[in-house]
RNA sequence: UGGGGCGUAGUCAAGCGGUUAAGACACAGGUUUUUGGAUCCUGCAUUCGAAGGUUCGAAUCCUUCCGCCCCAGCCA
């Protein structure tokens, strides 16, 4: 099912990557006793597919070093992070098949010492409390070509920072009237190392701490020491980072923290075309009810990928393909769904489903005769039963009215065609040869019913070269039991591979299919089992609107499909 | 036009001074097949963003140029 065999890196078998370079070179020098690494999500919106790149990345290298992976939640804005994302996190990350090591960390478990060491730099005089507004610090920076101003309040004391930046904790100063900072260099051409802003008073509700505090740590500071304080040898980012890498070092060097320290490394995040990644733009569509909650099978969150039907597997499969490096890459969306069907196709079983029905009438097959047809539902492993039902094959009514798909018949097919068109013959799948001669057609022109004669034997008149008729699925009509069928299009997408997320946010298609038949058995199927119905692609029973009444199916990927 | 990154096939991606420039996806042809799917086989970069240079030898080293991405949140 993988491409390759995971090989040992360790033994250096496995076409590497220059994550493992580093990590090689670390534990050749003996920087680190071994690998760990972590994963760590702001709780401020739902995982999804570009943040399984991140998780495979993180618990997969730890795995291939036999080291740990953390999962520690960056919890240091209140204002956007919630307990609801916590949970859901939790629960994607476990789903995807990756443990975390011990318990799951949070960064304001480290807010008493976060301000231990805040007070440790005021007293090495490597940061001050500043009176600047927010927008007189953003003046005072300069530009990306002009150096920066120091702020009039950075040469205080360490007496008076040290008590102005207790008095903030205590909450004296309103919101906004005053920020720690690095002092740094307001003259440094990397933006991030001019003065950067370490604590923030934000009198705000924090999911975990409550109230207990006013001021806040910002990003940069809080990571690096986070992850010195969990051992993480190896800090795997995103590219946009990159800059904030002398900041990162730059705060243990100030703290004189002990090595070993831990390496960020940064690596190119996934860009899926057609697919909007924005967690802003996710949380829009979710609020404005664009789209039916987290878990909609349009989005490309885990939890609705997980809806969808797609399986854990595929999702990593899909991350070990991709790889991993530095450039600015597009995957394609094919990968994606390539992925999908590489893992389904030999764990899903096949079953007769009809999703736009056409009535055949067979005029030469006797009025209530009716012939049981059976199939495995495994073709290639006729004995294997069909997870959740006790069958190892479909039964199916061969009778003198049955249904077909009605992109199945083309009343005036072209060459290319292989299918039903008025005189040509078919196979129906597990079934008899079907030879069309008339078609019954409505006020509109539209056909209603085709009549057709079986035999046993092919005729030769089917559309395949020489004469080989195409196989087709069918399913009878009265045995047959009306089913509800979704379409999903892609997921949530923008009508460009890359285009403009901003303006062209695409509701995404969901194209029901009211009429659908499926083969009787499939209506016992329980909710969240796969099928691949023949031709039509793999789908699930749906998590929440599935049932014996109305069995509602959901399409989690189309075939490969050649025809047109 | 400051700083940091990145340019190897349609898309990803190995490669780290000597290789016929891995592998995957896509694509094409063939095999097989009760669905045009799946399977198996074969093919698919005289060339590595461009131009110069160093070298017996360059995708790999040097120079210049070109293109793309990121950074001016008290977001992460």
């Amino acid at each position: 099912m993988s491409d390759k065999k995971k090989l040992d890196p360790i033994n250096g078998e496995e076409p590497g990557n220059f994550i493992r370079d580093f990590i090689d070179e670390d534990l050749a020098a003996g920087r680190h006793p071994g690998v760990v690494t972590r994963f760590p999500p702001e709780p401020n919106g739902y995982l999804h597919i570009g943040h399984s790149k991140s998780i495979c990345l993180n618990f997969g290298t730890a795995g291939d070093y036999k080291g740990v992976c953390n999962l520690r939640f960056d919890d240091t804005n209140p204002v956007k992070e919630d307990t609801e994302y916590v949970d859901s996190i939790q629960d994607d990350v476990r789903w995807l098949g990756f443990q975390w090591h011990g318990h799951t960390r949070y960064a304001s478990d480290y807010f008493e010492k976060l301000y231990e060491c805040a007070e440790a730099l005021i007293r090495k005089g490597l940061a001050y409390v500043d009176d600047l507004s927010a927008e007189e610090v953003r003046e005072y920076r300069g530009t990306l070509t002009e150096p920066g101003r120091e702020s009039p309040w950075r040469n205080r004391s360490v007496e008076e920072n040290l008590d102005l930046f207790r008095r903030m904790r205590a909450g004296e100063f309103p919101d906004g009237s005053k920020s720690l900072r690095a002092k740094i260099d307001m003259a440094s051409p990397n933006i991030n190392m001019r003065d950067p802003a370490l604590y923030r008073i934000r009198r705000a509700h924090h999911h975990r701490t409550g109230d207990a505090w006013l001021i806040y740590p910002m990003y940069d500071y809080t990571h690096c020491i986070s992850d010195a304080i969990e051992g993480i040898s190896h800090s795997l980012c995103t590219l946009e980072f990159e800059d904030h890498r002398p900041l990162y070092d730059w705060v243990l060097e100030a703290l004189d923290w002990p090595a070993p320290r831990p390496r960020q490394i940064e690596f190119a995040r996934l860009n899926l075309e057609y697919t909007v990644m924005s967690k802003r733009k996710l949380l829009q569509l979710v609020k404005e009810n664009h789209v039916d909650g987290w878990d909609d099978p349009r989005l490309p969150t885990i939890a609705a990928l997980r809806r969808r039907g797609f399986t854990p597997e595929s999702i990593r499969l899909f991350c070990d393909r991709i790889g991993v490096a530095k450039r600015d890459s597009w995957i394609e969306y094919y990968w994606l769904e390539k992925a999908v069907r590489d893992d389904l196709n030999p764990i899903t079983p096949r079953a007769m489903a009809v999703l736009r029905p056409l009535k055949v009438v067979v005029e030469n097959w006797p009025e209530g005769r009716v012939q049981e047809m059976a199939g495995p539902y495994f073709p290639d492993e006729p004995g294997r039963k069909l997870p959740g039902l006790a069958a190892t094959e479909r039964t199916l009514l061969f009778a003198r009215e049955l249904y077909i798909e009605q992109d199945d018949f083309l009343l005036d097919p072209p060459k290319k065609f292989y299918r039903l068109g008025p005189g040509r013959e078919v196979l129906l799948r597990w079934g008899h040869y079907l030879h069309c001669h008339d078609v019954v057609r409505d006020a509109a022109g539209q056909v209603t019913e085709l009549r057709c004669t079986y035999s046993e034997e092919p005729r030769g008149h089917g559309a395949g070269p020489g004469g080989q008729p195409a196989v087709i699925h069918w399913v009878p009509a009265k045995s047959s039991v009306a089913a509800r069928v979704r379409l999903y299009d892609r997921l949530f997408t923008v009508p460009r591979p890359k285009g403009d997320l901003n303006k062209e946010l695409n509701p995404g298609s969901l194209t029901e299919c009211p009429e659908a038949r499926l083969e009787p058995a499939l209506a016992g199927l329980e909710p969240g089992r796969r099928v691949q119905f023949e031709r039509l692609g793999y789908f699930i029973a749906d998590a929440k609107l599935h049932s014996a009444g109305t069995p509602t199916f959901n399409r989690i990927v189309t075939l490969k499909d050649k025809r047109q």
